[in-house]
RNA sequence: UCGGAGGUCGUCCAAUGGUAGGACAGGAGCCUUUGGAGCUCUCAAUCGGGGUUCGAGUCCCUGCCUCCGAGCCA
């Protein structure tokens, strides 16, 4: 079998270029950068798949550098979760773990080499002040007043910001450049900040940190990145990327900016998601309806798929939002293959055998055989215990069925997965008129679910339109299932009502505290993947394990992954 | 209004001056012991206007639309 051949982005496309002009000698060396204060996201592993496939692609290397040069906002927890999350992708980063905080001392001497060649000076202007002079888009800015301090007096000054001689925010250090540049950015921006605050990593040694401008580049520069790749919103960064390398003629690695991901019914800005967590609409950053790799862990979707995902999505620099549908394709995809099929009845209905032998013991029960995948023969078979009394899916029994509704219904015949063949002859209703039982016949020819000949053909098979999953009362375990939706019911959240959070699907979670499944998954243990037939993927969520006294009263959680391709629910929409 | 970047099926990505193609979504059908999976077919696009060229999604001009930018955030 031929690979199919996946199209190149631009950015390999100028990796490959720079490979033929043996442009850095060759070398293709990337990092990704997180700012260790708050939780990756599906938009992360974007780019975490193509820093380190890049790498790996064009066998060179990926360094994890965390951008720690705000200590008031990033803390170690987060170091720990986003190391969790990139290596859950399965990337390795091998010993090329840095911070951008190890370089503190490096950029430091940069930056006084800098106010040496009269590049950089200490400005006394507050931040309100700078903005002042800053102007506006449309209105070049003006000089500060401390422009041009004689660098002695630079150097002095900078030195004793270091020290710790003045509070903050009462002095910066800039990059003399051009107030009247039609880029913001180039507007003598501000290089070093005074900031008595800890550093998770540093401690209380530094009280200026750089701004990640200075940072940044000079960490690609330190490391030997030779392709810097971000997203669109630092375009207009990169002539100052590049003026501090060329004011240094410190070796020069390349930004390239590519479109970040947008996905489409959910959110990825951290200041939304936050909020989310913040004002309880999610139960914690590790949700599984939040986008956060963390929740999508917990949902149950594999690091392949994701994977998967931000290959298939390509890399451009077109503003777009993917949709949700593409993913949970690549979901089913994946789980399709690897999930071990099972039955769990989800809202029982009781259904009596009428016919069945209760009076005769070696009867009573028996142990059918179930596939545990069809599309993988090599995971198996097991045993499904059939008795007199079972349960089926409330869903599956209609008293009246519409027209295209071809499962059970009565004097209708239709067949238990595995079991047999059975006839509804009976409705049994609670005096409020709700069903609260069926009784039916079944066909003891029809044993393993196999389809008998009509009476008299020798060819022509029984048929019955529709197969439905069960478990038996008496052997089945109950377990609390969780239901999970889109987060919002709207394919772009807030983009009609303004404000996201009024989009929110009412119906993301649902939970069944009385669902039967089949005993098999007595043994099933957290993060365990599985196929309800006929429903959905669901995994067995980490509150399992918190037994008696919990929430879930010693019950195993299973959380839906994804529902299956519902044709039936398709119709039933159409219907309505 | 100033600077920067973008506009190809509903969505995402291709086509690198030579037949606009793939995937998802939608529709129809086949098959089926999951209304699952699979298979087949189908719908559907080059932002507008000029120009260059034998030939333009691609090159040039022009207009329009969208996104990003005024943190001592990253």
């Amino acid at each position: 079998m031929e690979e199919k051949e996946r199209p190149v982005d631009f950015i390999r496309e100028i990796i490959r270029e720079d490979i033929k002009n043996n442009k850095y000698g060759g070398r293709v060396h990337t990092r990704f950068p997180p700012e260790p204060n708050g939780y990756l996201h599906i938009g992360h592993a974007k780019s975490i798949c193509l820093n380190f496939g890049i790498a790996e692609e064009f066998k060179g290397l990926c360094n994890l550098r965390f951008d720690d040069t705000n200590p008031t906002k990033e803390e170690q927890e987060y170091v720990d979760s986003i190391k969790e999350d990139v290596r859950w992708l399965g990337f390795d980063w091998q010993e090329r773990e840095y911070y951008a905080s190890d370089y503190f001392e490096k950029l430091y001497e940069y930056a006084v080499e800098l106010i040496k060649k009269g590049s950089a000076y200490v400005c006394d202007l507050s931040a309100d002040e700078i903005r002042d002079y800053r102007g506006t888009l449309t209105e070049i800015g003006k000089d500060s007043p401390y422009r041009n301090r004689p660098f002695e007096e630079n150097l002095g000054l900078f030195e004793r910001m270091r020290k710790g001689e003045f509070p903050d925010g009462s002095r910066t250090l800039r990059a003399k450049i051009d107030m009247r540049s039609g880029n913001i950015n180039m507007r003598d921006p501000v290089m070093y900040r005074i900031l008595h605050a800890e550093h998770h990593r540093t401690g209380n040694k530094w009280c200026i940190y750089p701004m990640y401008d200075y940072a940044h580049c000079l960490s690609d520069s330190i490391e030997g990145i030779t392709h810097s790749i971000c997203t669109l919103e630092f375009e207009d960064h990169r002539p100052l990327y590049d003026w501090f390398l060329d004011q240094l003629g410190v070796y020069h690695p390349q930004q390239i900016e590519f479109a970040r991901l947008n996905l489409s019914r959910t959110v990825l800005s951290k200041r939304k998601l936050i909020q989310l967590v913040q004002e309880g609409h999610v139960s914690g950053w590790d949700d599984p309806r939040m986008p956060t790799l963390s929740g999508i862990r917990r949902r149950g979707y594999t690091p392949e798929t994701i994977r998967n995902f931000c290959d298939r999505i390509g890399v451009a620099k077109k503003d777009s939002t993917v949709d949700m549908a593409l993913l949970e394709y690549l979901l089913r995809e994946d789980l399709n293959k690897r999930a071990q099929r099972v039955m769990a009845v989800l809202k029982p209905l009781r259904v009596v055998i009428i016919n069945y032998p209760e009076n005769q013991p070696e009867n009573q029960i028996e142990e059918l055989d179930a596939i545990n995948n069809p599309e993988d023969p090599g995971m198996g078979t097991r045993k499904v215990p059939f008795s007199r009394v079972l349960y089926i899916e409330q869903d599956d029994f209609r008293e009246e069925p519409p027209k295209e509704f071809f499962r059970l219904a009565p004097g209708r015949e239709v067949r238990l997965r595995y079991a047999y063949f059975i006839k509804c002859v009976d409705v049994i209703k609670d005096k409020s008129g709700k069903i609260i039982e069926l009784h039916c016949t079944y066909d003891p020819a029809t044993r393993g679910g196999d389809s008998p000949l009509w009476v008299g053909s020798s060819t022509d098979r029984r048929k019955v339109k529709a197969t439905l999953h069960w478990v038996s009362a008496s052997h089945s375990i109950e377990a609390e299932v969780r239901l999970y939706d889109h987060l919002f019911a709207v394919p772009d959240p807030g983009e009609e009502t303004g404000d996201f959070k009024k989009d929110l699907n009412p119906e993301s979670l649902v939970i069944l505290r009385s669902c039967m499944v089949e005993p098999y998954l007595a043994a099933a243990k957290s993060g365990d993947i599985y196929q309800f037939e006929r429903q959905g993927y669901f995994c067995v969520d980490p509150d399992s394990s918190l037994w008696d006294g919990s929430s879930t009263g010693g019950k195993t959680v299973f959380n839906r992954t994804t529902t299956l391709r519902d044709t039936w629910a398709k119709i039933e929409k159409r219907l309505k």
